[in-house]
DNA sequence: AGAAGATGTTACCGCTAGTAACCCCGGAGA
DNA sequence: TCTCCGGGGTTACTAGCGGTAACATCTTCT
């Protein structure tokens, strides 16, 4: 019955999973383990702690996630057209899998998802700086597009997030508000106005 | 001894605040009570819980910047320049107290202070929603002007965030990156460099 | 067959949040 | 002066958690 080690590794998950979408993040090791058909030790000989769980667990959407968008961003088309696309990516997670956005995301007890989350950002955010850079011909390591791509991806999870809240209304019509917030829709659109009180700035 | 009960809650929250400086936010309700130089079910009558304890550690901090804030935005000069001046006192906030900043956002013991976080978000974000619909002629409760002002506290919370963490550099200088990014610096930078695609689109 | 090692279990430890029960002391009424 | 009474304080406890040591069992190789 015990299949391969990584099997049994995998279904383990699986049922850790299953019991974390069902009672809510703030779940014992010891419900786990029965969720799971066994008893605790097995998990912490497995997974070592349950920061070690929680991580492994996080790791999994996470990767999923980081792939989906390095698909839609590295498509080709127009800059604009990529951006849209990540972030509709990015979006139709946020919509497809709720429950689990916000046991990365939100859950309380789930702090040691944390670092997984964290590492998702960072590396996702990397990416996108190499790609702001590339296009901006400046150096790989510009600190500009490293502030730049950490701030996109800040703004698009923000967004996302309370757009999830607010029950969700249209998915492309918040796709295009935030690209046009991206190019310049704010100032853009203040300086059209007769109360803006200055023209477009540079 | 007992002063006030206003004046009492307020000591212990000023005890709880230095333990929690000093050890870290994993810290015991035994240890913040032998702190404050009480015992613990004092704590429990004041605060009801260690939510209630953290959440009012919180608010105080959270209040404050949120009144820096409000100050900032709401102060004279151009669109830009009052961005500019809210980006930077957010900034410079985060320099002043960085172990408050990572203990009200990144601390992974203290989940219980979240709610108040995410209730200072929420109601900046409330808050510049309005600025922007107002300034933009749209309707108080534009879900356009609101998808914007969250992404834009998301981008500098996020990008506030890397900063701190790659040891502060100039801070004025993120801050007009941010603000460059705001004013569509992305797609002009890329439309005028000859490796992106198209020229400036829209 | 028998040793070795993986796999699983029971039973425990230490610590923490939270609470019940008591205690002590100052003041009001006789 | 004695007594009652209420609020600030403490001790001592419970329940439940993460984590682990020690024991049991089943498989497999020689």
């Amino acid at each position: 019955m015990p299949a391969s080690r990584q099997e049994r590794r995998a279904a383990l998950l699986e049922a850790a999973d299953r019991i974390v979408q069902r009672d809510g993040p703030a779940v014992s090791m010891d419900s786990i383990a029965a969720e799971a058909g066994i008893t605790k030790p097995i998990l912490y000989r497995h997974f070592g702690d349950k920061g070690g769980l929680y991580a492994s667990l996080a790791h999994r959407h996470t990767d999923r996630l980081l792939e989906v968008l390095q698909t839609a961003l590295a498509g080709g088309g127009t800059t604009r057209a990529r951006v849209e696309r990540t972030i509709g990516a990015y979006l139709g997670y946020l919509e497809a899998e709720p429950q689990v956005y916000r046991f990365l995301m939100h859950s309380t007890e789930a702090a040691h998802a944390r670092g997984e989350v964290q590492t998702f950002l960072r590396r996702f955010s990397e990416l996108l700086a190499l790609g702001i850079a590339a296009e901006l011909g400046l150096p790989p390591e510009s600190v500009r597009a490293q502030t730049w791509s950490r701030g996109i991806v800040g703004m698009v999870q923000s967004a996302g997030d309370g757009w999830l809240l607010s029950g969700s209304r249209d998915r492309d019509a918040v796709v295009r508000e935030l690209t046009d917030l991206l190019w310049g829709g704010y100032p853009a659109a203040a300086g059209r106005r007769p109360s803006g009180r200055r023209r477009t700035q540079h």
